[in-house]
DNA sequence: ATAATATCCTACTAAATCGATAGGATAAAA
DNA sequence: TTTTATCCTATCGATTTAGTAGGATATTAT
């Protein structure tokens, strides 16, 4: 299950590629549409800031906007940013990796080869879809 | 992320399911032998059990055995007991369906279209995974 | 200048979930 | 009737989640 940070952060992201041209808009804007609170939205859009997605605007008619093309954005990206690892247990997570406490061998784990397996075919649709897959 | 409750369960489960005869064993002997706190193991084995995935035995030379053969347990089963839902978002679960409290149209939600993806190729691994395949 | 606007930033909080632990009740076998 | 091992309920500390509060900062308009 993904956090509703994950979720939230996704259809502004949407909303944001949807828009014509490349104007600010502003979290009151998106959170009405989307029936997202405010100020949750306000950090999310942060983070999504700080991390490169989008760009910022103060004081009147500024707002978010998406930095490069939606084509260009990958799922797999934002995922990561938002939710973290892709993977469902630590030690098969190619960028969050951290080995299990309980196993002395990784690879004679059963658990471990079947969520590589999920995490491959999982990460197999992140890479492929962009965020202008979503519109 | 699963969690510790559905790694733990699942290891318990392997173990079992290596076993030659299928005699009852302790849960002491599976917690010992997988880095698991006894308690803990305690209560997802009685979880495994009240949903039909074991049988038990009381008193000395009792203990925790598959009521089936590893082959007939789909690995969709064991998650569905053990974590829950196998989809991202609960408005594509097939069974812990919730709709969103944001979304006025499911199919007019980007992220609902992606997720139903996500679960279907999560799902397509676990419905032809079995016990038999974690040994 | 200065007022208005909108992002930026830190801190806090209530509720839920997680990963256990404690302690006794129950049933079966020796 | 003692030992063994599951069964069951309740509790607990730590962490995460989904926000909220309130002000600092930067930009634009008057």
């Amino acid at each position: 299950m993904i956090s509703k940070k994950t979720k939230y952060g996704l259809k502004a992201l949407t909303y944001l590629a949807r828009q014509e041209k490349k104007l600010p808009v502003q979290i009151e804007v998106i959170s009405k549409s989307e029936n997202i609170s405010q100020k949750f939205l306000e950090s999310i859009l942060l983070t999504l800031k700080k991390n490169g997605f989008l760009g910022s605007k103060k004081g009147k008619g500024g707002g978010y906007y998406l930095l490069k093309n939606p084509e260009e954005i990958k799922m797999s990206a934002i995922m990561r940013i938002l939710e973290g690892p892709i993977a469902m247990v630590p030690c098969v997570s190619l960028n969050f990796y951290e080995k299990c406490d309980d196993c002395p061998d990784e690879n004679a784990c059963a658990v471990h080869n079947l969520m590589i397996e999920v995490r491959d075919s999982t990460l197999n649709i992140f890479n492929n879809r962009s965020l202008a897959d979503l519109i």
